[in-house]
DNA sequence: AAAATAAACGCAATTCATTTGCGTTTGTAT
DNA sequence: ATACAAACGCAAATGAATTGCGTTTATTTT
């Protein structure tokens, strides 16, 4: 019942970003859902036991990307990786103002969700579309040890 | 006059680093002073007139970034943009607390030196090493048009 | 200041993440 | 059920960054 509900529910999702409902778009979806943190294209091969091929992994973020369901996040090593936008992302454009934390241990990257809106008014004539923080460190579970 | 002691100046850089001082990497460090932005291995070339290969600007960029005098940037491209470092950076860790500007039109990059230090206390159990802030948006310049 | 050693350099070749071409299969709309 | 568009898998291509190696230049030692 339960994987039931939340598969229709991932559906509709796909639905409403206008997204082909293939299987695999249907795992990618729930797969982001459940990690809840930005993920690269090996974790995601990872987690579908390479059952599915890395191009179609690619076009797949590339196309949820473009229909502003994901979006791309930075990370320390010069690869792609992605999280779902949380809101207010469409077609049209991404605008996020939520920051990442990459651990440098275990190189998992969390969303924050809240950060403290900084002032930027010292930057006169500017126009700010979009707020990237990224904070590099140790994550709390990699820096108890 | 004036150029001769901004070069023993440059030289005198490379020494507190620890960098051999060949013709290029003095070019190289003038070059960031000059420009005052983070710049791209392209950008570089393109000053240089391309009389330098490739491979040592990447190099040099890599030497440099070890003994703590420039550091990486994030880069909406996900190519490599490096940016001197202000202070408190050695060979054992980088520690940057200024932010980027990268301007969506013309793709300049601005080192932002006095961002105001958000608050992030609520990242409770977080080591935060480094804060990498980008903001997107047009440039004065850009804006004005 | 010359010889010895280490680092920088240029060129060609390699690596590796990502993209593209194309024929086949699957999803969607008529 | 049929027609059309999008997704898929495979192989090949692209392109930024790296590596190997022989040569040149900078630094250290004598």
């Amino acid at each position: 019942m339960k994987n039931n509900k939340n598969k229709t529910n991932f559906v509709s999702i796909l639905n409403r970003y206008n997204l082909n409902k293939t299987p695999f778009r249907i795992t990618l979806l729930r797969i982001f859902h459940e990690k809840k943190k930005s993920l690269s294209i090996d974790e995601i091969l990872n987690v579908t036991n390479q059952s599915i091929n890395r191009v179609t992994v690619y076009r797949a973020l590339k196309s949820f990307e473009k229909k502003g369901l994901i979006h791309q996040v930075p990370d320390k090593n010069n690869y792609k990786r992605y999280s779902l936008c949380i809101n207010s992302c469409s077609p049209n454009g991404h605008s996020h103002n939520h920051g990442h934390f990459i651990c440098d241990n275990c190189n998992e990257t969390f969303c924050l969700d809240d950060i403290p809106n900084p002032d930027f008014s010292f930057l006169k004539g500017f126009y700010i579309k979009q707020l990237n923080l990224t904070l590099e460190g140790l994550c709390q579970k990699c820096n108890n040890y």
